[in-house]
DNA sequence: CGTGCCATTGAGTCAATTCAACTTAAGTGG
DNA sequence: CCACTTAAGTTGAATTGACTCAATGGCACG
Protein backbone atom coordinates (compact mmCIF):
# COMPACT_ATOMS: atom_id res chain seq x y z
CA UNK A 1 0.00 0.00 0.00
CA UNK A 2 2.70 2.06 1.29
CA UNK A 3 4.12 1.67 -2.07
CA UNK A 4 0.94 2.60 -4.54
CA UNK A 5 2.27 6.23 -3.94
CA UNK A 6 5.94 5.85 -5.43
CA UNK A 7 4.55 3.49 -8.02
CA UNK A 8 1.68 6.22 -9.09
CA UNK A 9 4.02 9.00 -9.19
CA UNK A 10 6.22 7.10 -11.37
CA UNK A 11 3.37 5.83 -13.31
CA UNK A 12 1.94 9.67 -13.67
CA UNK A 13 1.69 10.58 -17.23
CA UNK A 14 2.40 13.66 -18.11
CA UNK A 15 -0.23 15.66 -19.87
CA UNK A 16 -1.67 18.46 -17.79
CA UNK A 17 -0.81 21.59 -19.55
CA UNK A 18 0.54 23.63 -16.45
CA UNK A 19 -2.32 26.50 -16.50
CA UNK A 20 -2.48 28.60 -13.34
CA UNK A 21 1.04 29.65 -12.97
CA UNK A 22 -0.59 32.83 -11.27
CA UNK A 23 -0.81 31.00 -8.20
CA UNK A 24 2.43 29.89 -7.52
CA UNK A 25 4.02 33.51 -8.43
CA UNK A 26 1.71 34.73 -5.76
CA UNK A 27 3.09 32.41 -3.23
CA UNK A 28 6.18 32.60 -1.01
CA UNK A 29 7.21 29.32 -1.69
CA UNK A 30 7.18 29.96 -5.59
CA UNK A 31 9.98 27.69 -7.28
CA UNK A 32 10.74 25.67 -4.30
CA UNK A 33 8.75 22.50 -5.44
CA UNK A 34 9.33 19.79 -8.11
CA UNK A 35 5.85 19.80 -10.42
CA UNK A 36 4.61 16.61 -10.79
CA UNK A 37 1.50 15.28 -13.34
CA UNK A 38 -1.24 12.83 -12.85
CA UNK A 39 -3.90 11.35 -15.20
CA UNK A 40 -7.64 11.25 -14.50
CA UNK A 41 -8.47 9.13 -12.00
CA UNK A 42 -4.75 7.94 -10.87
CA UNK A 43 -3.53 8.19 -7.31
CA UNK A 44 -1.45 10.66 -5.83
CA UNK A 45 -1.24 8.64 -2.45
CA UNK A 46 -3.53 7.01 -0.07
CA UNK A 47 -4.72 6.90 3.80
CA UNK A 48 -1.93 5.52 5.40
CA UNK A 49 0.90 6.19 3.29
CA UNK A 50 3.68 7.98 4.64
CA UNK A 51 3.05 11.36 4.36
CA UNK A 52 6.61 12.77 2.92
CA UNK A 53 5.14 15.32 0.34
CA UNK A 54 2.88 18.03 1.02
CA UNK A 55 1.26 19.24 -2.21
CA UNK A 56 -0.36 22.52 -4.13
CA UNK A 57 -2.48 21.81 -6.97
CA UNK A 58 -1.69 23.84 -10.23
CA UNK A 59 -4.09 23.07 -12.45
CA UNK A 60 -6.69 20.00 -12.28
CA UNK A 61 -8.82 19.24 -9.78
CA UNK A 62 -8.22 16.34 -6.70
CA UNK A 63 -10.44 14.66 -4.82
CA UNK A 64 -9.61 13.86 -0.88
CA UNK A 65 -11.72 10.92 0.53
CA UNK A 66 -11.82 8.82 3.32
CA UNK A 67 -12.88 5.05 3.22
CA UNK A 68 -14.37 2.87 5.64
CA UNK A 69 -13.59 -0.66 5.22
CA UNK A 70 -16.53 -1.87 3.99
CA UNK A 71 -16.11 0.43 1.02
CA UNK A 72 -18.82 3.53 2.20
CA UNK A 73 -16.48 6.42 0.87
CA UNK A 74 -16.60 9.76 2.31
CA UNK A 75 -14.80 12.69 0.43
CA UNK A 76 -13.44 15.69 2.29
CA UNK A 77 -12.56 18.18 0.09
CA UNK A 78 -12.34 18.57 -3.54
CA UNK A 79 -9.09 20.48 -3.94
CA UNK A 80 -8.62 22.99 -6.85
CA UNK A 81 -5.77 25.16 -8.31
CA UNK A 82 -4.21 27.44 -5.72
CA UNK A 83 -5.02 24.47 -3.10
CA UNK A 84 -2.68 22.95 -0.52
CA UNK A 85 -3.40 19.61 0.41
CA UNK A 86 -1.49 16.39 1.99
CA UNK A 87 -0.23 18.85 5.32
CA UNK A 88 -1.39 15.53 8.03
CA UNK A 89 -1.39 16.11 11.55
CA UNK A 90 0.38 12.97 11.60
CA UNK A 91 3.16 10.76 9.56
CA UNK A 92 0.99 8.92 7.39
CA UNK A 93 -1.64 10.73 5.27
CA UNK A 94 -4.96 10.50 6.80
CA UNK A 95 -6.50 10.84 3.44
CA UNK A 96 -6.60 9.20 -0.22
CA UNK A 97 -5.54 12.04 -2.61
CA UNK A 98 -6.82 10.93 -6.33
CA UNK A 99 -6.68 13.39 -9.32
CA UNK A 100 -10.06 14.15 -10.65
CA UNK A 101 -9.03 15.15 -14.42
CA UNK A 102 -5.56 15.57 -15.48
CA UNK A 103 -3.58 17.09 -12.33
CA UNK A 104 -0.23 19.32 -12.28
CA UNK A 105 0.71 19.86 -8.79
CA UNK A 106 3.80 21.17 -6.91
CA UNK A 107 5.22 18.67 -4.13
CA UNK A 108 7.54 20.06 -1.50
CA UNK A 109 8.97 17.59 0.82
CA UNK A 110 7.46 17.97 4.06
CA UNK A 111 10.75 18.28 6.18
CA UNK A 112 12.05 20.85 3.66
CA UNK A 113 8.46 22.39 4.41
CA UNK A 114 9.29 22.52 7.77
CA UNK A 115 12.20 24.15 7.75
CA UNK A 116 11.43 26.73 5.56
CA UNK A 117 8.10 27.45 7.73
CA UNK A 118 10.81 27.96 10.30
CA UNK A 119 12.66 30.43 8.90
CA UNK A 120 10.40 32.52 6.25
CA UNK A 121 7.75 34.61 8.30
CA UNK A 122 5.61 34.76 4.37
CA UNK A 123 5.65 30.64 4.23
CA UNK A 124 5.36 30.11 7.80
CA UNK A 125 1.84 32.42 7.20
CA UNK A 126 0.21 31.16 4.19
CA UNK A 127 0.47 27.60 6.07
CA UNK A 128 -0.99 28.83 8.85
CA UNK A 129 -3.52 30.75 6.93
CA UNK A 130 -4.39 27.18 4.83
CA UNK A 131 -4.78 25.62 7.70
CA UNK A 132 -7.03 27.74 9.83
CA UNK A 133 -9.03 28.14 5.96
CA UNK A 134 -9.42 24.21 6.07
CA UNK A 135 -10.90 23.86 9.61
CA UNK A 136 -13.25 26.39 9.36
CA UNK A 137 -14.13 24.53 5.32
CA UNK A 138 -14.11 21.44 7.38
CA UNK A 139 -16.76 23.01 9.73
CA UNK A 140 -19.28 24.30 7.38
CA UNK A 141 -19.14 20.79 5.99
CA UNK A 142 -19.78 19.41 9.14
CA UNK A 143 -23.51 21.21 9.15
CA UNK A 144 -24.47 20.10 5.19
CA UNK A 145 -23.42 17.01 6.88
CA UNK A 146 -25.02 16.73 10.01
CA UNK A 147 -28.21 18.89 9.79
CA UNK A 148 -29.14 19.87 6.13
CA UNK A 149 -31.65 18.28 4.02
CA UNK A 150 -30.55 16.28 0.48
CA UNK A 151 -31.91 19.87 -1.76
CA UNK A 152 -30.24 22.40 1.23
CA UNK A 153 -26.84 19.87 0.45
CA UNK A 154 -27.39 19.97 -2.99
CA UNK A 155 -27.77 23.55 -3.58
CA UNK A 156 -24.78 24.25 -0.58
CA UNK A 157 -22.63 22.33 -2.88
CA UNK A 158 -23.04 24.96 -5.81
CA UNK A 159 -22.96 27.63 -4.11
CA UNK A 160 -19.71 26.84 -2.80
CA UNK A 161 -18.35 25.84 -6.59
CA UNK A 162 -19.78 29.26 -7.53
CA UNK A 163 -17.47 30.49 -4.76
CA UNK A 164 -14.56 29.15 -5.35
CA UNK A 165 -14.14 29.35 -9.02
CA UNK A 166 -11.57 31.70 -10.85
CA UNK A 167 -12.83 31.56 -14.47
CA UNK A 168 -16.25 33.70 -13.48
CA UNK A 169 -18.08 32.85 -16.49
CA UNK A 170 -21.39 34.80 -14.82
CA UNK A 171 -23.75 32.15 -14.01
CA UNK A 172 -22.35 29.08 -15.53
CA UNK A 173 -20.84 26.23 -13.11
CA UNK A 174 -18.14 23.86 -14.33
CA UNK A 175 -18.49 20.41 -12.73
CA UNK A 176 -15.48 18.33 -12.71
CA UNK A 177 -16.60 15.50 -10.63
CA UNK A 178 -18.55 12.68 -10.87
CA UNK A 179 -22.16 12.39 -9.65
CA UNK A 180 -20.77 9.95 -7.12
CA UNK A 181 -18.02 12.28 -6.23
CA UNK A 182 -20.71 14.65 -5.30
CA UNK A 183 -22.68 12.20 -3.13
CA UNK A 184 -19.54 10.92 -1.24
CA UNK A 185 -19.24 14.60 -0.54
CA UNK A 186 -22.71 15.33 1.03
CA UNK A 187 -23.69 12.44 2.20
CA UNK A 188 -25.90 11.17 0.08
CA UNK A 189 -26.87 8.45 -2.60
CA UNK A 190 -25.91 9.03 -6.37
CA UNK A 191 -29.75 8.81 -7.17
CA UNK A 192 -30.64 11.27 -4.41
CA UNK A 193 -27.71 14.18 -6.13
CA UNK A 194 -29.78 13.33 -9.39
CA UNK A 195 -33.09 13.50 -8.28
CA UNK A 196 -32.08 16.65 -6.59
CA UNK A 197 -30.56 18.54 -9.65
CA UNK A 198 -33.55 17.54 -11.17
CA UNK A 199 -36.06 19.32 -8.59
CA UNK A 200 -33.56 22.80 -8.85
CA UNK A 201 -33.62 22.50 -12.92
CA UNK A 202 -37.93 21.84 -12.58
CA UNK A 203 -38.09 24.99 -10.18
CA UNK A 204 -35.97 26.96 -13.13
CA UNK A 205 -33.17 27.66 -10.46
CA UNK A 206 -30.71 26.10 -12.77
CA UNK A 207 -30.04 24.34 -16.29
CA UNK A 208 -27.89 21.53 -16.85
CA UNK A 209 -27.31 21.71 -20.90
CA UNK A 210 -24.41 18.71 -19.72
CA UNK A 211 -23.36 16.95 -17.15
CA UNK A 212 -20.09 19.25 -16.59
CA UNK A 213 -21.78 22.26 -16.90
CA UNK A 214 -24.73 23.91 -14.62
CA UNK A 215 -26.42 27.52 -15.50
CA UNK A 216 -27.55 29.44 -12.43
CA UNK A 217 -31.01 30.82 -13.45
CA UNK A 218 -32.13 32.36 -10.33
CA UNK A 219 -29.53 33.37 -7.97
CA UNK A 220 -31.81 34.05 -4.51
CA UNK A 221 -33.47 30.83 -5.72
CA UNK A 222 -30.42 29.15 -5.15
CA UNK A 223 -29.47 31.11 -1.49
CA UNK A 224 -32.56 30.15 -0.31
CA UNK A 225 -32.41 26.98 -1.48
CA UNK A 226 -29.72 26.19 0.68
CA UNK A 227 -30.59 27.68 3.94
CA UNK A 228 -33.94 28.84 3.73
CA UNK A 229 -34.86 31.55 6.63
CA UNK A 230 -36.44 29.92 8.80
CA UNK B 1 -24.29 40.23 19.56
CA UNK B 2 -20.88 41.44 20.12
CA UNK B 3 -21.38 43.19 23.44
CA UNK B 4 -22.52 39.72 24.50
CA UNK B 5 -19.31 38.16 24.58
CA UNK B 6 -18.13 41.21 27.37
CA UNK B 7 -21.36 40.70 29.31
CA UNK B 8 -20.98 37.14 29.82
CA UNK B 9 -17.09 37.59 30.59
CA UNK B 10 -17.70 40.26 33.18
CA UNK B 11 -21.18 37.60 34.21
CA UNK B 12 -19.19 34.52 34.42
CA UNK B 13 -19.56 33.18 38.27
CA UNK B 14 -16.07 31.73 39.53
CA UNK B 15 -17.58 28.60 40.89
CA UNK B 16 -15.02 26.30 39.41
CA UNK B 17 -12.04 24.49 41.16
CA UNK B 18 -9.07 24.84 38.68
CA UNK B 19 -7.93 21.50 38.00
CA UNK B 20 -5.86 20.13 35.36
CA UNK B 21 -2.90 22.60 35.85
CA UNK B 22 -0.41 19.55 34.35
CA UNK B 23 -2.00 20.64 31.30
CA UNK B 24 -0.93 24.18 31.16
CA UNK B 25 2.34 23.43 33.05
CA UNK B 26 3.93 21.43 29.59
CA UNK B 27 2.84 24.02 27.34
CA UNK B 28 5.03 26.66 26.12
CA UNK B 29 2.75 29.10 26.81
CA UNK B 30 2.33 28.17 30.58
CA UNK B 31 1.73 31.92 32.49
CA UNK B 32 1.05 33.91 29.51
CA UNK B 33 -2.94 34.41 29.55
CA UNK B 34 -5.51 35.15 31.63
CA UNK B 35 -7.90 32.79 33.73
CA UNK B 36 -11.63 33.13 33.01
CA UNK B 37 -14.47 31.11 34.71
CA UNK B 38 -17.75 30.56 33.09
CA UNK B 39 -20.34 28.51 35.18
CA UNK B 40 -22.80 25.76 33.44
CA UNK B 41 -24.64 26.90 30.36
CA UNK B 42 -22.88 30.27 29.70
CA UNK B 43 -21.99 31.92 26.48
CA UNK B 44 -17.93 32.09 26.10
CA UNK B 45 -18.25 33.99 23.07
CA UNK B 46 -21.30 33.71 19.98
CA UNK B 47 -20.65 33.14 16.41
CA UNK B 48 -19.64 36.56 14.72
CA UNK B 49 -18.17 38.03 17.49
CA UNK B 50 -14.66 39.45 16.97
CA UNK B 51 -11.74 36.91 17.54
CA UNK B 52 -10.39 38.80 19.84
CA UNK B 53 -9.17 35.76 22.46
CA UNK B 54 -8.31 32.21 21.58
CA UNK B 55 -8.59 30.12 24.15
CA UNK B 56 -7.56 26.93 26.56
CA UNK B 57 -9.83 24.83 28.62
CA UNK B 58 -7.89 23.80 32.02
CA UNK B 59 -11.24 22.51 33.85
CA UNK B 60 -14.59 21.76 32.76
CA UNK B 61 -15.79 21.23 29.02
CA UNK B 62 -16.82 23.50 26.41
CA UNK B 63 -19.29 22.72 23.44
CA UNK B 64 -18.87 24.37 20.41
CA UNK B 65 -21.21 24.89 17.70
CA UNK B 66 -22.61 26.36 14.47
CA UNK B 67 -26.63 27.09 14.49
CA UNK B 68 -28.67 27.52 11.28
CA UNK B 69 -31.43 30.46 11.21
CA UNK B 70 -34.47 28.04 11.98
CA UNK B 71 -32.90 26.72 15.14
CA UNK B 72 -30.86 23.23 13.83
CA UNK B 73 -27.99 23.25 15.50
CA UNK B 74 -24.85 21.42 14.44
CA UNK B 75 -21.84 20.74 17.61
CA UNK B 76 -18.38 21.02 15.80
CA UNK B 77 -16.87 19.86 19.04
CA UNK B 78 -16.56 19.18 22.60
CA UNK B 79 -13.13 20.45 24.52
CA UNK B 80 -11.97 19.10 26.83
CA UNK B 81 -8.92 20.19 29.71
CA UNK B 82 -5.98 20.94 27.38
CA UNK B 83 -7.68 21.48 24.40
CA UNK B 84 -7.21 25.39 22.52
CA UNK B 85 -10.34 26.44 20.58
CA UNK B 86 -11.50 29.83 19.43
CA UNK B 87 -8.48 29.69 16.44
CA UNK B 88 -10.29 31.13 14.20
CA UNK B 89 -9.52 32.20 10.44
CA UNK B 90 -11.00 35.15 10.13
CA UNK B 91 -11.47 38.35 12.30
CA UNK B 92 -14.85 36.61 13.66
CA UNK B 93 -15.74 33.93 15.49
CA UNK B 94 -17.42 31.23 13.63
CA UNK B 95 -18.83 29.40 16.00
CA UNK B 96 -20.34 29.62 19.50
CA UNK B 97 -18.47 28.56 22.83
CA UNK B 98 -20.97 27.33 25.97
CA UNK B 99 -19.50 26.33 29.04
CA UNK B 100 -21.14 22.68 29.11
CA UNK B 101 -20.75 22.72 33.30
CA UNK B 102 -18.46 25.21 34.96
CA UNK B 103 -15.43 25.84 33.36
CA UNK B 104 -12.15 27.48 33.90
CA UNK B 105 -10.38 28.90 30.32
CA UNK B 106 -6.94 30.50 29.89
CA UNK B 107 -7.06 33.66 27.25
CA UNK B 108 -4.48 34.78 25.08
CA UNK B 109 -5.32 37.95 23.19
CA UNK B 110 -5.26 37.04 19.38
CA UNK B 111 -2.56 39.57 18.37
CA UNK B 112 -0.33 38.51 21.50
CA UNK B 113 -0.75 34.80 20.51
CA UNK B 114 0.30 35.51 17.05
CA UNK B 115 3.33 37.46 18.41
CA UNK B 116 4.71 34.99 20.54
CA UNK B 117 4.30 32.15 17.89
CA UNK B 118 6.77 34.29 15.52
CA UNK B 119 9.14 34.67 18.12
CA UNK B 120 8.84 31.24 20.25
CA UNK B 121 8.91 27.87 17.93
CA UNK B 122 7.95 25.73 20.98
CA UNK B 123 4.70 28.03 20.80
CA UNK B 124 4.29 28.09 16.91
CA UNK B 125 4.68 23.98 16.75
CA UNK B 126 1.70 23.75 19.70
CA UNK B 127 -0.31 26.21 17.88
CA UNK B 128 0.34 24.05 14.57
CA UNK B 129 -0.09 21.11 15.63
CA UNK B 130 -3.45 22.02 17.27
CA UNK B 131 -4.59 23.20 13.90
CA UNK B 132 -3.63 19.84 11.97
CA UNK B 133 -5.04 17.59 14.96
CA UNK B 134 -8.45 20.16 14.89
CA UNK B 135 -8.25 19.33 11.07
CA UNK B 136 -7.70 15.42 11.94
CA UNK B 137 -10.77 15.41 14.26
CA UNK B 138 -13.23 17.64 11.74
CA UNK B 139 -12.60 15.01 9.08
CA UNK B 140 -13.24 11.55 11.02
CA UNK B 141 -15.62 13.72 12.24
CA UNK B 142 -17.16 13.88 8.34
CA UNK B 143 -16.95 10.39 8.12
CA UNK B 144 -19.69 10.02 10.83
CA UNK B 145 -22.03 12.28 9.60
CA UNK B 146 -22.08 11.49 6.37
CA UNK B 147 -21.76 7.75 6.11
CA UNK B 148 -22.57 5.86 9.05
CA UNK B 149 -26.03 4.86 11.19
CA UNK B 150 -27.20 6.17 13.67
CA UNK B 151 -25.70 2.71 15.82
CA UNK B 152 -22.43 3.00 14.55
CA UNK B 153 -22.16 7.40 15.27
CA UNK B 154 -23.37 6.70 19.14
CA UNK B 155 -20.15 3.49 19.74
CA UNK B 156 -18.23 5.71 17.92
CA UNK B 157 -18.87 8.95 19.95
CA UNK B 158 -18.24 6.60 23.16
CA UNK B 159 -14.97 5.39 21.78
CA UNK B 160 -13.77 8.76 21.06
CA UNK B 161 -14.95 9.75 24.60
CA UNK B 162 -12.92 6.63 25.91
CA UNK B 163 -9.61 7.69 23.98
CA UNK B 164 -9.71 11.30 24.63
CA UNK B 165 -10.27 10.57 28.72
CA UNK B 166 -7.72 11.27 31.53
CA UNK B 167 -9.00 10.06 34.58
CA UNK B 168 -9.00 6.69 33.25
CA UNK B 169 -11.04 4.60 35.66
CA UNK B 170 -11.14 1.60 33.67
CA UNK B 171 -14.50 1.01 31.58
CA UNK B 172 -16.11 4.11 33.16
CA UNK B 173 -16.84 7.30 30.81
CA UNK B 174 -17.95 10.38 32.62
CA UNK B 175 -20.53 12.55 30.01
CA UNK B 176 -20.42 15.62 30.79
CA UNK B 177 -23.00 16.84 27.74
CA UNK B 178 -26.62 16.06 27.62
CA UNK B 179 -27.91 14.14 25.27
CA UNK B 180 -29.08 16.95 22.94
CA UNK B 181 -25.84 17.71 22.56
CA UNK B 182 -24.63 14.45 21.63
CA UNK B 183 -27.24 14.41 18.96
CA UNK B 184 -26.57 17.76 18.08
CA UNK B 185 -22.54 16.52 18.07
CA UNK B 186 -23.29 13.52 15.45
CA UNK B 187 -26.43 14.73 13.20
CA UNK B 188 -28.88 12.83 14.59
CA UNK B 189 -32.55 13.68 17.38
CA UNK B 190 -32.09 13.05 20.90
CA UNK B 191 -34.28 10.45 20.68
CA UNK B 192 -32.37 8.25 18.08
CA UNK B 193 -29.48 9.02 20.65
CA UNK B 194 -31.92 7.21 23.34
CA UNK B 195 -32.28 4.33 21.60
CA UNK B 196 -29.34 3.51 20.28
CA UNK B 197 -27.88 3.51 24.14
CA UNK B 198 -30.53 1.12 25.20
CA UNK B 199 -29.99 -0.67 21.79
CA UNK B 200 -26.27 -1.45 23.29
CA UNK B 201 -27.30 -1.44 26.61
CA UNK B 202 -29.60 -4.45 25.85
CA UNK B 203 -26.76 -6.07 24.10
CA UNK B 204 -24.85 -6.08 27.36
CA UNK B 205 -22.18 -3.71 25.54
CA UNK B 206 -22.56 -1.21 28.17
CA UNK B 207 -24.46 -0.11 31.51
CA UNK B 208 -26.07 2.78 32.15
CA UNK B 209 -25.74 3.77 35.93
CA UNK B 210 -26.87 7.45 35.52
CA UNK B 211 -27.44 9.66 32.65
CA UNK B 212 -23.61 11.07 33.27
CA UNK B 213 -22.14 7.78 33.22
CA UNK B 214 -21.68 4.87 31.08
CA UNK B 215 -19.66 1.40 31.58
CA UNK B 216 -18.36 -0.37 29.14
CA UNK B 217 -19.24 -3.75 29.47
CA UNK B 218 -17.46 -5.38 26.09
CA UNK B 219 -14.98 -3.16 24.08
CA UNK B 220 -14.41 -5.13 21.61
CA UNK B 221 -17.65 -5.69 20.37
CA UNK B 222 -18.78 -1.92 21.03
CA UNK B 223 -15.76 -1.52 18.06
CA UNK B 224 -17.19 -3.25 16.10
CA UNK B 225 -20.67 -1.90 16.32
CA UNK B 226 -18.66 1.48 15.34
CA UNK B 227 -17.48 -0.09 12.66
CA UNK B 228 -18.13 -3.36 11.23
CA UNK B 229 -15.15 -4.94 9.34
CA UNK B 230 -16.24 -5.38 5.97
C1' DC C 1 -22.06 1.70 -34.79
C1' DG C 2 -21.79 -1.17 -31.17
C1' DT C 3 -20.12 -1.43 -26.26
C1' DG C 4 -19.84 0.22 -21.80
C1' DC C 5 -19.99 3.65 -18.37
C1' DC C 6 -22.42 7.26 -16.22
C1' DA C 7 -26.62 9.52 -15.37
C1' DT C 8 -31.52 9.71 -14.86
C1' DT C 9 -36.15 8.17 -13.62
C1' DG C 10 -39.52 5.08 -11.22
C1' DA C 11 -41.39 1.93 -7.54
C1' DG C 12 -41.15 0.03 -3.16
C1' DT C 13 -38.64 -0.24 1.42
C1' DC C 14 -36.64 1.08 5.59
C1' DA C 15 -34.02 3.78 9.03
C1' DA C 16 -34.52 7.74 11.36
C1' DT C 17 -37.71 11.34 12.35
C1' DT C 18 -41.89 13.42 14.29
C1' DC C 19 -45.41 13.48 17.52
C1' DA C 20 -47.07 12.08 21.84
C1' DA C 21 -47.18 9.95 26.40
C1' DC C 22 -44.85 8.94 30.29
C1' DT C 23 -40.79 8.43 33.73
C1' DT C 24 -37.07 10.08 36.27
C1' DA C 25 -34.14 13.46 38.05
C1' DA C 26 -33.14 18.14 39.47
C1' DG C 27 -34.24 22.37 41.45
C1' DT C 28 -37.02 25.77 44.36
C1' DG C 29 -39.50 27.75 47.76
C1' DG C 30 -42.40 27.15 51.72
C1' DC D 1 -36.87 18.48 54.61
C1' DC D 2 -40.59 17.72 51.82
C1' DA D 3 -44.16 19.09 48.27
C1' DC D 4 -44.24 21.23 44.09
C1' DT D 5 -42.50 22.66 39.63
C1' DT D 6 -39.77 22.24 35.75
C1' DA D 7 -36.34 20.19 32.91
C1' DA D 8 -34.27 16.10 30.89
C1' DG D 9 -34.55 11.53 29.39
C1' DT D 10 -36.84 7.37 27.79
C1' DT D 11 -40.24 4.58 25.28
C1' DG D 12 -44.02 3.74 21.73
C1' DA D 13 -46.62 4.55 17.31
C1' DA D 14 -47.04 6.66 13.01
C1' DT D 15 -44.83 9.27 9.27
C1' DT D 16 -41.49 10.42 5.86
C1' DG D 17 -37.20 11.52 3.39
C1' DA D 18 -33.69 9.21 1.58
C1' DC D 19 -32.22 4.65 0.20
C1' DT D 20 -32.27 0.28 -2.47
C1' DC D 21 -33.30 -2.12 -6.40
C1' DA D 22 -34.43 -2.11 -11.16
C1' DA D 23 -35.02 -0.33 -15.75
C1' DT D 24 -34.04 3.05 -19.18
C1' DG D 25 -31.58 6.85 -21.56
C1' DG D 26 -27.51 9.13 -23.46
C1' DC D 27 -22.92 10.21 -24.39
C1' DA D 28 -17.91 8.87 -25.29
C1' DC D 29 -14.71 5.92 -27.19
C1' DG D 30 -12.83 2.29 -29.69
Amino acid sequence: MTALTLDTRLAASVHAPVFGQAAEEKSALAGLGSVSHYARNNTIYSEGDGAEYSYKVVAGAVRLAKMLSDGRRQVAQFALPGDFFGIDWLDEHSMTAEALNDVSVICYRRGRLERLSDENHAIRAELFSTLRHDLWAAQNHLVILGRQSALERVASFLLQLIDRRKDARKDTIDIPMSRQDIADYLGLTIETVCRMLTKLKDSAIIEIPDRHTIKVRNHSALRRAAEPEE
